[in-house]
DNA sequence: ATTACATTTTATCATTTGTTAATTGAAGGC
DNA sequence: GCCTTCAATTAACAAATGATAAAATGTAAT
């Protein structure tokens, strides 16, 4: 549906001035597709030279630590940049596995393929280093919410990020999301 | 004195293969300063148009947050990558200040400049994406450490990081670093 | 060596968060 | 509908961390 055109449109305007011309050759380029609750995109351990744009639902990104421990590191909900493939790799390999919470709507696209176009056409090439600029940024931010935040303020900080999402996903992503359990997590919910 | 290109060739040496000669050129376009203890290098809310490398010395990243409180968000211990500038600035001006905890010895070069020779040799083009990622991917190492690891923990994880540094910065830049006050820091000094 | 000042440690008590286990709630299969 | 299973809440107690203030120690200047 032409829908997703727009709503593509829209996630790059929401960043950066790109001209239309280069987000229609950008859109041509893309391969639209649906995925289910549940799916994978990429898997922790094994081979990724995918990027991504999701356009409508919920994914989480996560990893299994050294002690076995799932962490999500972050949720994107509606309209998101991905984490870029290249910062996501170590030799090829994926450092996170991101996941479907809800039935998705994806925009994909060869790393390679999209390298190329970043690489002829500056306009986009100035563009991407804002939004990886904004995505480090976005790292930091959490870095200290998480050091100086006590969890109640983290929970509300989440709140004001994702609204809504508490009622879609399950509260142990939540908890790990936001470095508790998932009991102080129900606990915190219950103040106020 | 010489020395200071042996230790900038071997700070790239130890993140990617780039050819001496490529080095050399880049050595080239910089300028080696020495700046002294208590020196800031950037400021919060100023203009900042250069990208560093340390050579030597210690320095802190930190930044006032909204509630008045100085987080530090980085060291940089020894031959180091700055954060690129590119990533630490919003319009133009600084999310940080970096500041000297002792004597440094820096390299110093305009971004401008820096971003010209990126864009006309295509090996320090890749490396640079490589250290980008190294430094996306420090950033998401030091949330998981934050998020999931104990006040102890986040201690032994920061001393096996940076050796020694305990002894030579203020405690209250540790503590603050690790998310904890310094009365905790020095509760969990004694401990073993 | 003495003073003045800043940093670190110690002590006490309050608050937050973790742990474990039991209870309740909700969703799907039969 | 009833049962099974998984998720979320509650409770009770333990452990970790914060807050405040006082004491001890370190550092630099004179």
């Amino acid at each position: 549906m032409e829908d997703t055109k727009v709503i593509f449109i829209e996630l790059f305007r929401s960043y950066t001035d790109l001209p239309l011309q280069s987000l229609d050759e950008l859109f041509s380029l893309l391969k639209i597709r649906t995925i289910n609750k549940g799916t994978d995109l990429v898997y922790q351990g094994k081979s990724s030279t995918k990027d991504y744009f999701l356009l409508n639902g919920i994914l989480r990104e996560f990893l299994i630590d050294d002690n076995g421990n799932e962490v999500t590191v972050n949720f994107y909900y509606n309209q998101s940049f991905i984490t870029p493939n290249f910062c996501r790799i170590e030799n090829k390999i994926s450092s996170f596995t991101i996941q479907a919470l809800s039935n998705c709507v994806i925009a994909e696209i060869e790393s390679a393929e999209l390298e190329k176009y970043r690489n002829r056409n500056v306009v986009f090439f100035n563009a991407s280093a804002l939004i990886i600029t904004k995505l480090f940024k976005d790292n930091i931010e959490r870095q200290i919410v998480q050091a100086t935040y006590s969890a109640k303020k983290r929970l509300e900080q989440f709140r004001a990020k994702f609204p809504g999402i508490e009622n879609y996903v399950p509260h142990s992503f939540i908890a790990s999301y936001l470095g508790i359990t998932n009991v102080s997590l129900s606990r915190l919910r219950k103040l106020k």
